[in-house]
DNA sequence: GTTGATGCAAACGATTTGCAACTGC
DNA sequence: GCAGTTGCAAATCGTTTGCATCAAC
């Protein structure tokens, strides 16, 4: 099994960021392979970090600024959260998110019974809806495991 | 209609402090009131400036204190949003959330169909769900018509 | 009176911004 | 070469913390 994103995401990529008169730069390319390859809804940081070896010049901020380029292009989506980090996913295959309340893991799932329920109507006020999540909070498997071994002793 | 929170609202409230140990204090309780009367998910800084008048000596960190001792005890939710702000709510009748792309306005709502579903299977890794919410993404009628009429403009 | 809560100011972490140097087109 | 992009440093914003004073019990 290849899991390497196939080549038509970054002609993809590519053609986006043309499109909108963007510029592909090398560091662009790689903050949105990296994001491809990430499983883990990376932060801003976190892409930073591992992007470091390959890219030793790379600064912060400008994985920030492209991060929010890429949202604006609907390349990417800011998961909410209630962390104080904003984290982020390449854009796939409609899914939805549990979220560890104590260590902010966030773990993608899939629901069919959900997804063939038929959507809600925009409610008062609403205009148009976009996109629907399903947004799952409890404990995830570690933090339980920690939890029963620090309350035995 | 009197939409004033009923006084059992704070009887509980009281009763939950004192079972946690905790002082009823003027601003916990002006807080809780104002968080009751709310019904826009206000910010932290939100409530600070609502209550400023009330009274004048309170200060920001003890808003966000008590924010954090509320959530602590159950009291309010933080919502998860991809602002920068976190937004709180006290705790009510379940329900879900609409959430405006461009403003960041929260619309509450509830969806009969989705609370009648069979809630899905804890996602592998997740050991407990003990929360799920539905978050709709879109445009509220606000900035709709405020990004039609700089079309037209 | 004791203990926990508040207000103030200062610290902090995440994110944004101004600007000069640089790079893709 | 030009316009858009980067890296750096400094600024900003939301939130948290240390500490002395104050209020609830």
């Amino acid at each position: 099994m290849d899991s390497r994103p196939s080549q038509t995401a970054f002609r993809r990529f590519e053609q986006i960021c043309k499109a909108a008169g963007l510029k592909v730069t090398q560091q662009r390319l790689e903050i949105y392979r990296q994001l491809l390859k990430a499983k883990d809804h990376p932060a801003a940081e976190t892409l930073y970090t591992r992007l470091a070896r390959r890219l030793p010049t790379l600064s912060l901020d400008t994985v920030y600024r492209t991060l929010a380029t890429f949202e604006r292009l609907g390349l990417v989506h800011r998961l909410e959260t209630t962390g104080s980090q904003a984290r982020y996913e390449a854009l796939s295959t409609p899914h939805h998110h549990f979220l560890c309340d104590r260590c902010g893991k966030v773990i993608d799932f899939s629901w069919e019974d959900f997804d063939t329920l038929e959507p809600p109507p925009p409610p008062a006020g609403a205009e148009r809806v976009e996109r629907t999540s399903v947004v799952l909070h409890g404990q995830c498997a570690d933090c339980a495991q920690a939890a029963a071994e620090a309350e035995q002793g």
